[in-house]
DNA sequence: AGTCAAACCTGGGCGC
DNA sequence: TGCGCCCAGGTTTGAC
């Protein structure tokens, strides 16, 4: 599931392959992906245009063109963006295809279609609300201690729920979410009013460490994610409970549990976690 | 303000 | 081997 650490991975795999590289054409093979365009307007306004640069805000990729605008992409959960040689079949699940100026394709794949496109002029996102609504980016100096103390204050509800809320702090999913709260051993039900200043500080300082460290390994690779490059990540290999249901925790031997919380499978271990 | 469920979609895992 | 059921999950939407 591409969450902040695989949609980071993606954009600095991708930079480098289409960078100042010119969009020739765009086929759509399926037009609902294409959130706020009939695919010929999409097509006709992207031909011809070239890609300056790339960002990333939360799980969305933005992909900065001249001509004032922005190709915006949401991955959801089984979506993948690769360059390929023109010559490789396309995958049956390839829905969008750039093709760039070279003998390569910009390629959109997305096996249950959950994938968002958007081409808006730049800087006017206020229509993708999942984009305008985003809080903090939380490896940047704006997202301190002092602010996400703030975050937290008079809020209540699970923790699991808080780190879930792109709208409080963006790109948490439901993989980091889990290796955040084992790692600062906080229960995911844990209601926030009664975190300890020391708890919401470990908390605070474990979510900029596991989101660095996904990034560090290039993203989790259980199923469909890669990279730009159509490579697998590495950090599936030091998940601590995410997919562990029923082994043993790695840090007291405690089977790990499985439970829903803010609508989302959780592992977490009953021993290690409060 | 918060919680929960449904919707979108399809492959994979399971039981039989 | 094969059928069919159910589940996974990011986000929005709508009901309580």
């Amino acid at each position: 599931m591409p969450e902040l650490p695989e949609v980071e991975t993606v954009k600095r795999t991708l930079e480098p392959l289409v960078k100042n590289k010119m969009i020739r054409d765009v086929e759509v093979f399926c037009p609902k992906l294409i959130q706020n365009l009939e695919p010929v307007a999409f097509r006709e306004k992207l031909r011809g245009r070239t890609i300056k640069a790339l960002a990333r805000r939360g799980k969305y990729l933005l992909f900065q063109l001249d001509a004032g605008l922005t190709l915006i992409v949401h991955l959801r959960m089984t979506g993948q963006l690769t360059v390929n040689d023109r010559n490789v079949p396309l995958n049956k699940h390839t829905y969008v295809v750039f093709h760039l100026g070279s003998e390569e394709d910009l390629r959109f794949t997305d096996p249950r279609k959950f994938g968002l496109l958007y081409l808006v002029p730049t800087g006017r996102f206020e229509e993708i609300k999942g984009l305008s609504g985003l809080g903090y980016e939380p490896l940047s100096k704006e997202f301190t201690l002092e602010s996400f103390r703030q975050l937290l204050a008079g809020k209540k509800g699970f923790l699991k729920a808080f780190l879930l809320d792109q709208s409080k702090i963006a790109g948490i999913g439901n993989i980091y979410a889990d290796e955040i709260l084992f790692e600062a051993g906080l229960h995911p039900q844990r209601d926030l009013r009664t975190l300890t200043e020391e708890e919401s500080d470990r908390l605070y300082h474990t979510i900029r460490h596991k989101l660095a460290e996904g990034i560090r390994y290039r993203g989790t690779s259980l199923r469909d994610y890669v990279d730009g490059r159509g490579e697998k990540g590495g950090f599936q290999e030091k998940l601590n409970v995410y997919s562990r249901r029923g082994e043993p925790c790695l840090r007291c031997g405690t089977t790990l549990q499985r439970i829903k919380a803010a609508g989302r499978g959780t592992v977490f271990c009953p021993r290690c976690q409060h």
